[in-house]
RNA sequence: GUGGGUGUAGCUCAGCUGGAUAGAGCACCAGAUUGUGGCUCUGGGGGCCGUGGGUUCAAGUCCCAUCAUCCACCCCA
């Protein structure tokens, strides 16, 4: 072979990529339900975009962005994320000039160097809302709700969704500070990795999988208890619509996201069902994004979901069902001159909107059935220089073993009449 | 970037302590009174045994390196 696929990506074959269309199907339903439209932004950006909109800090801008020079010398990166991309549109575009709130949602492909695992990929996707102009406790209800909704529909069960409050760029300071000198005090216990955390993001050490750094932040304080008023208040009324919505969920004053700067709201819905990467989605609010984009001050709320994370759950869950893609209807033919005249009934057939195929391989007609048994096609016409001469096909059902004889005049409309009667449920997409 | 497992046919895998032309099942193709699928039977195509080096009379088998892949860490979707 000339050179496999790159490392960490993966062809979607037939038979797989019915359950993408599926769950694609599902999110712009979902969206349109909720007034949600879809935006389309480059699968690439200028590198500074995402360096400032993530976070300089972050892993994914420290080492795990697709970054190369253009012929022009600019510095280009493959999107890893879809919320910058999407700021940076709203602003470039003026979207603050439209009515408020705009309501936003992308699905596609993301780029991140890291080393392949159990549902991750260096080429993933995901699907993601954004909300602009609103920082109603409601809308941060609403996204929470639609995000735990979607799931729900996607046929997934046994999920958690965590919920936290990360403060305002008034209270978070004053965490970091508590939270900075509260592990100072217990350096010793804590693993290099948080030992490096302590000056750089000490939020981070809350989130450790270190059994001693667990220990060791049994007591420290969290996020819910240095909230600002305003920021407590926001919490608060969140949490009542949730209970209103009647969606439960885990305060956990423990979580923290992967981006640094996300203010207020945060929340994440985990599964145990896709190896150590127990997280399928995530979002909040980022407060200070449009404007670090050079926007108006504009609230925004949004979350991000991995699709192949979901599509792996499902299947660990049994919920996946492969559909058949194969055209219903296919003409097999015996001698030379009914296969000529079964290739112009073939376009007459898909002119009247049948999906239709034939043989192309010369086959005796033995090893067309055979073939079309396998294809899981359901009608297939036979014609014969007999059936040619009397002017009629064969019909024979694939699933019944029944056939009869349709005048070629009339064959189209039959074959018609016949996949309407099929229940819904064996009813083959075309 | 770090650690561990695994690389033999399109797929899933066998191949014992090194020993003759490298195997099975499934899949694919063809045939079984030359016009009818599913079951059965017969036959066929297809493998630089991941790659490169080494040890040996002899390597799919042992050693080293490298690449790929899977899982985990880090981090995230």
């Amino acid at each position: 072979m000339l050179a496999a696929r790159p490392r960490g990506t993966g062809d979607i074959l037939p038979g797989e990529v019915e359950k993408w269309r599926r769950l694609e199907d599902l999110i712009r339903r979902i969206c349109r339900e909720y007034g949600y439209a879809e935006i389309r932004t480059p699968v690439f950006e200028h590198t500074e975009l995402f360096r400032r909109g993530v976070g300089e800090t972050t892993d994914i801008v420290e080492k795990e962005m697709y970054t190369f020079t253009d012929r022009g010398g600019r510095s280009i990166t493959l999107r890893p994320e879809g919320t910058a991309p999407v700021v940076r549109a709203y602003v470039e575009n003026g979207l603050y000039n439209r009515p408020q709130p705009v309501k936003l949602f992308y699905v596609g492909p993301m780029f991140r160097y890291d080393r392949p695992q159990a549902g991750r990929f260096r080429q993933f996707h995901q699907f993601g809302v954004e909300v602009f102009g609103s920082d109603a406790p409601a809308i941060d209800a609403e996204v929470i709700a639609m995000a735990v909704d979607f799931c729900a529909r996607a046929g997934l069960s046994d999920l958690e969704l965590h919920l936290n409050s990360l403060g305002c760029p008034e209270c978070r300071p004053v965490l970091r500070e508590k939270l900075a000198h509260f592990f100072r005090r217990r350096e010793a216990e804590l693993c290099p990795d948080c030992r490096e955390r302590l000056e750089r993001n000490p939020l981070r050490i809350l989130d450790c999988k270190e059994e001693r750094c667990r220990n060791a932040g049994k007591d420290a304080p969290t996020s819910l208890g240095c909230l600002c008023h305003k920021c407590a208040g926001h919490f608060q009324s969140v949490k009542r619509c949730l209970d209103r919505l009647q969606v439960s969920y885990l305060e956990n004053g423990r979580l923290v996201r992967g981006l640094d700067y996300y203010t207020g709201t945060a929340f994440e819905i985990m599964t145990r069902d896709t190896g150590a990467q127990s997280s399928i989605g995530g979002g909040g609010r980022y407060d200070g994004l449009v404007e670090a984009c050079g926007g108006p001050p504009t609230p925004r709320i949004g979350y991000a979901f991995g699709l192949e994370r979901l599509i792996l759950a499902g299947e660990k869950q049994g919920t996946a069902v492969p559909e058949s893609s194969a055209p219903p209807v296919f003409i097999a033919t015996a001698g030379e001159k009914a296969g000529e005249a079964a290739f112009e009934l073939l376009f007459k057939l898909r002119r009247a909107g049948l999906p239709a195929g034939m043989d192309y391989l010369g086959r005796s007609l033995k090893a067309q059935m055979k073939y079309a048994g396998k294809a899981g096609i359901r009608f297939v016409l036979i014609i014969g220089d007999d059936e040619l001469a009397r002017g009629l096909a064969v019909v024979r059902d694939m699933a019944s073993g029944g056939q009869e004889e349709v005048s070629l005049e009339e064959v189209a409309a039959y074959l018609a009449l016949c996949l309407e009667n099929i229940p819904a449920g064996e009813r083959q997409r075309p």
